[in-house]
DNA sequence: AAATTAAACTAGACAGCGTCAAGATAAAAG
DNA sequence: CTTTTATCTTGACGCTGTCTAGTTTAATTT
């Protein structure tokens, strides 16, 4: 045996330790879950993507679950990323702040429907099984709407004399209702969605008296 | 055999032909799907629980996807029912009448999470997989909000100025985005579900100047 | 440097799922 | 009474998540 060691030397990929097996699951289970939807994105059929046997994911995450909130995290901070970015443009007008943080919201769903019902469906929320580190950037997510709608209403961008916390949800559910209409395939035409969304932006602001920074 | 045939009378389950499983699956899958979800309903669970073989339904409904249909089916009939019957209200207010029906969704919703799911979202319309029994009572309640919409601008309850079918879309985005987010345990507190509804009937009705009949 | 521990990976097995094929039973039609 | 048709059953296949036990390699300790 010991003669043979040359035979078997470090390949590009070693055969049984691999090395990097985590992140290649990841990203290899992005493109299933993109493909084939939650349900359809088996662990076996993973695992056979990327060359391990069917309970080498297993080492990796805890279960199915614990693989599917890695993924949504993923999400989440990519999301927040497109929303700072929105935000961070000093140069926009408030009202054209909200209409694109609300186009790119439907946007980001609409170009990542699997991705969305993973982040923002019952699959992971219903059955409260969201991992510590998934709520550690989801939660910050949800709180940001509402401190941004608090914004909005100190700009006079929306009304005053709601509640911000309920303002927020409203928003948020608007949001979120036309993203699932579009994804879940009720919506089936999507070439008026943005006629869809200036009419809910149209509804939610008024016109700015006299405009903040 | 011939002189034995007294002795396996009428039961009160006959034996072999069930001679009313259809409906009796109908109804014992409406339990299971309130018990256990869309993923948890399994054919051969229900057809344990009605007392027959696995694949005694298969005789009755094509796949498990037709008998969701038909269960659908079923919730749009309820859902039509209760509508109607607060349309119906000559007493009322336009806007009393669409904050009832306002809350009244919202309420449908949350007192049949799991049937509010199958008819609302993407197990049967995202694969297209509706039958026609099920469009036929579907498309009507699509077409209903959008009708409704159109009278609520008429009496001057909501903006004549949005296009009727953009603001029908967005009113209904919303109710469907909140009830979304309460079933599938977002909104974990439902303490304040009618504050929420309230805030968005605020924001998409208007004091109407002189009001209609 | 050798021995031990720990981490990574594999093979086998189990129960549950939807559903197809073939056969049994009973009611309806001729 | 015979034949057809509707209904129901048993058996099987491939898929799933996941548990247990064992193998291989790397890391750590001695």
């Amino acid at each position: 045996m010991s003669h043979q060691a040359e035979l078997k030397p470090k390949q590009n990929k070693p055969n049984y330790h691999h090395g990097d097996l985590r992140s290649t699951l990841l990203s290899a289970a992005n493109v299933l879950l993109k493909e084939m939807g939650i349900e359809g994105l088996s662990l076996r059929k993973l695992a056979d993507k990327v060359g391990v046997s069917r309970t080498a994911p297993y080492h990796h995450f805890k279960d199915k679950n614990q693989l599917l909130c890695a993924i949504a995290e993923q999400g989440f901070v990519h999301w927040q990323q497109d929303a700072e970015f929105i935000f961070n443009q000093t140069e926009l007008l408030p009202k054209e702040k909200y209409r694109q943080f609300f186009h790119r919201y439907i946007s980001y769903a609409a170009d990542n429907p699997e991705l969305y019902d993973l982040m923002f469906g019952r699959t992971i929320w219903k059955q409260n099984s969201a991992t510590n580190a998934l709520r550690n950037v989801a939660y910050p997510s949800f709180y940001h709407q509402v401190e941004m709608t608090r914004k909005w209403q100190e700009q006079g961008l929306m009304s005053r004399t709601e509640d911000t916390l309920r303002l927020s949800q409203v928003t948020w559910g608007t949001m979120h209702g036309i993203a699932r209409l579009l994804i879940d395939g009720i919506y089936a035409d999507r070439s008026h969605i943005d006629e869809m969304c200036d009419c809910a932006i149209n509804l939610f602001t008024q016109q700015i008296t006299q405009s903040a920074k």
